[in-house]
DNA sequence: CCATTTGCCTAAAGGCTTTAGGCTGGCGCA
DNA sequence: TGCGCCAGCCTAAAGCCTTTAGGCAAATGG
């Protein structure tokens, strides 16, 4: 009997790739198995249970994006960042809807700390460097790009902008505008 | 042996008290049944599936929310009007969890249609009349707030804020200021 | 070359969803 | 008042998912 040779890497990238096609709520250890043509009890070897395996694939999403975050940051400074970082996160969910939603899974405070969540922080932070905020103001300005972001995508992919006018792309657009504005004239306390 | 007059509503009513306690995505037909103490099939006869029971959910808390909506708004303009909306959605988040991760439910266009979401966005385009935006401007205007407002209370309710300076009470406050400052400074195309 | 570990399998228990079909308490009508 | 009918709850059963326990065989390394 030849082996299939599983992996806890494996299995969260494979489980990445169903959570894209299916969505990463009906991501299953079951299904997994079924791809590796191996029976479901096989897996639990290599993780300890569902959350493990979602975890996983959280954590991957979390890395992938970071990843793509940072080199959209590469070179540029000012709204050109802005809209570069932006547009990272619109186009991985559009990509990766599964992966994205996998990457808002609530993760415990020990995976959290491990996580890429923190060089997210960090590579917002960066960019407001381009614009003239001292803390505590930078922090606050972090926290809202990090809830237009991901607010705006979330309610994009639910279909929440698809039924009026004008459409989805104007509105980003003039709304990156208007955070670049904003973030030029922050009204300090 | 006594009936339980169930019915739709009633169920309805009981998925959301049921998500508050234990999170909206385990609320179970099966654990709703047993709080009835009825045998879980009696359930049917009353919704077709489980997703309609939890589709049910997501309008009551919509039409909760937008209730609660329209009387803060009330007698109400400018920024006042702007942090009133506000803070309905965080503290509807945070009193009842499962019932604002319920409104988050994905809802067929069928559904969607006649549910209260519509009355959000009016409430939304009301308070920006006390701002001078024109349309096109107002919809962008209206989905920013839509996107911070759901943005930041989701990250916060996901614990997102909680391990770092400032409070998050701090940062709402800058960030109203913020949005309120922006909408009256709104870059025109 | 064989001993041990590692990887996948069978078996089984327990939970959730959904459908089919049966019994009965009550409401409506005569 | 009495009776029939139907709505409302029940039992049964199938199908899928998770998780644990214990077994056999393929790799690995001494």
């Amino acid at each position: 009997m030849v082996r299939a040779g599983l992996t806890a890497e494996r299995l969260a990238r494979a489980g990445a790739e169903l959570a894209d096609e299916v969505g990463f709520d009906r991501v299953t250890v079951s299904e997994l198995a079924r791809r590796f043509d191996v029976k479901v009890a096989s897996l639990y070897s290599h993780i300890r249970n569902s959350h493990e395996l979602k975890t996983r694939i959280a954590l991957l999403a979390l890395e992938e994006l970071a990843d793509r975050a940072a080199d959209a940051l590469a070179g540029r400074a000012g709204k050109d960042a802005l809209v570069a970082l932006a547009d990272v996160y619109r186009d991985y969910a559009r990509e990766h809807p599964g992966r994205y939603a996998a990457a808002q899974y609530r993760l415990g405070p020990e995976d959290a700390a491990g996580s890429a969540g923190v060089r997210h922080a960090q590579m917002t932070r960066a960019l407001l460097r381009g614009y003239d905020l001292t803390e505590p103001d930078q922090t606050h300005a972090v926290r809202l790009l990090g809830s237009v972001f991901h607010g705006y995508v979330s309610i994009e992919m639910g279909g929440g902008f698809s039924h009026s006018a004008p459409d989805s792309q104007e509105t980003w657009s003039r709304i990156l505008d208007a955070l670049d504005a904003l973030l030029r004239t922050w009204p300090s306390s």
